[in-house]
DNA sequence: CTGAAAGCGCTTACAG
DNA sequence: CTGAAAGCGCTTACAG
């Protein structure tokens, strides 16, 4: 079996508050002593029990992140950067899928709190427990950061990035280029498409062409590509595709691999037929043929940025609201 | 704050030892009562603090799952596949990221056991660390199961696919699609690379043609797509390609993508010129232009047999050592 | 600088 | 069927 502190404290010849002293280097111990206490420790290859340890701290040196789906590789870019800057600092990070759906995502945070982690990383949290204030609320009780999503008047913390300009520098680049007649793809619900739509429609409007968007299911699951190529072929019996619609605006790059393997069912020319841009620049977007246009949010500074935030509210509890916004950068390549 | 069993206790009108039965259901109580504290739990919406509890039971209803890379989505899936089966029993499980590193690896496992998981599931075990005996060492702690990995003579648990039988297939599908000169492509260490580069060099003995063995670095990180275009680029001016070699085999999809990619900037038709074979059958390899051929792992049982072993050693502690193995499938698409 | 004791929030013999 | 008490492995006032 494992040694508990009461085996150091014999072994060393001392009390068992002196052992915890030297462990934690929070009160005078006289070296001779503390020498001692080590090489018990040492000896016996003691750990303390991190559970009753925590159990008197209220703290678990661990974060909890929720991610909307593990198969979209923006959640593992992200999730990559918070690792990095918490393994430093020895946090351990648990990760939880939720899915994409509100009601799992309620669970899994409550599972975390349950677990008494330190703070939470929420990565595209699900507008509705933004707005039903569930998110204010697991706030109130425990440090907690939002990557994206909605914010308007929640009281939490937020790194985002600059979803807006990002769309609307895509949108500009592929007007002009020419285009008129561009549709716009999106995932079913999440913040970040809600924003690109509303700025698409508005774009659209002043150019002044009847918007045409189109909803795929589930947009942050790596089916969603095979979900977007069957969507456009059915498309394709609406729409004059390369005429009535020239290009597409794709939430993700996920959807956009999807309009990209779709045109070539359809044999359909990129970009020559149809441009194509996507959103994220999640390394995917270099791997197809042609390279997509995409816009790169950034992703492992999103992360760390997170990350980092987290921490100070761990350390110093000023529990919220704040929040940083980083740069999004248009990366034009070969599919427009 | 949080309520605590005293609150229920008081709440009710008993003793926090009859509160502590009614939850747990292990000792019988009066209707009348436990109808009382149930009451009481309601109202104060009280939930037992689990740090607490696993200091005494020494479970925690979690376990840990090392993966050597996020990225990599044969992992996510696998991943997928225990999820599935752990919630649906109320488990918790976290996932953390070795960067497919043994010294990492190790450290990962044993924060997981400071942590008391209640088990461990490896996928893709350093070889190093199943050879130096540290998982046989823990697998005596704790319920371990490894996906894949090495395996002789290591009292572990494993739930292996079936790699040698899908190479095999592989390996003569290109064979009889009348293809000699066969390229090797593998990362750097992983046991799964090991097992397929013998059998391939067997192969290639017995058609009388020297192997070409070609190490791309760590194989489980999506870079390994962009790394291994590059190399074939180098390669090719030192062989002729579609001539000195005509077909590759990689040891796992990305990098038969980064091949796919790597033919493309080389102005060379897959599968005219070359043929390409992958191993895994991520979603990916359905995604590129032309679809991938590929050898199914069956990512997703791969998870759920583990899990459901996981679960079972949990149970009755028999702790090794066991082998499951899981068929492959060859799936031929349009790379070859 | 050091130790005995109380306490974190639970569970489980033990006694009734 | 129920409760008082000990104990899980630690930390931290309190006293010296």
């Amino acid at each position: 079996m494992k040694y508990t502190i009461e085996d150091v404290a014999r072994e060393a010849g001392v009390s068992i508050t002196t052992v915890s002293r030297v462990i934690n280097g929070n009160y005078p111990v006289k070296k001779e002593t503390r020498e001692r206490v080590e090489a018990a420790i040492k000896k016996l290859n003691f750990q303390p029990n991190p559970l009753a340890r925590s159990l008197i701290n209220k703290r678990t040196n661990s974060i909890g992140v929720v991610v909307p789906g593990l198969t979209n590789m923006f959640f593992t870019e992200v999730v990559h950067g918070i690792e990095r800057i918490m393994r430093s600092r020895d946090y351990d990070v648990y990760i939880s899928d939720s899915r994409g759906r509100a009601d799992s995502e309620k669970r899994r945070i409550n599972k975390f709190l349950e677990r008494y982690v330190d703070g939470i990383v929420l990565i595209d949290p699900q507008t509705e427990n933004m707005k039903n204030g569930f998110i204010e609320e697991v706030s109130k009780k425990i440090p907690v950061v939002c990557i994206n999503g909605y914010h308007e008047n929640v009281r939490t913390n937020f790194v985002l990035s600059d979803e807006e300009k990002g769309t609307k520098e895509a949108l500009e680049h592929l007007i002009s280029l020419g285009h008129k007649n561009i549709a716009f793809i999106r995932g079913e619900s999440s913040y970040s498409y809600d924003i690109k739509e509303n700025l698409y429609k508005e774009y659209m409007k002043n150019i002044g062409i009847e918007p045409i968007v189109i909803t795929v299911q589930d947009g942050n699951n790596i089916d969603v590509v095979e979900n977007t190529m069957r969507v456009l072929i059915e498309l394709s019996s609406k729409y004059q595709l390369g005429k009535e619609i020239t290009a597409f605006f794709a939430c993700n790059d996920l959807m956009a691999v999807g309009v990209l393997n779709g045109c070539y069912e359809l044999n359909l020319k990129v970009p020559e037929d149809i441009a194509i841009i996507g959103f994220d620049n999640i390394i995917l977007s270099q791997m197809t043929n042609p390279k997509l246009t995409t816009v790169d949010q950034n992703m492992r500074l999103l992360g760390e940025r997170a990350a980092q935030k987290l921490l100070d509210l761990i350390e110093d509890k000023n529990l919220y609201s704040d929040t940083d916004v980083i740069e999004t950068k248009l990366i034009i390549r070969k599919s427009t």
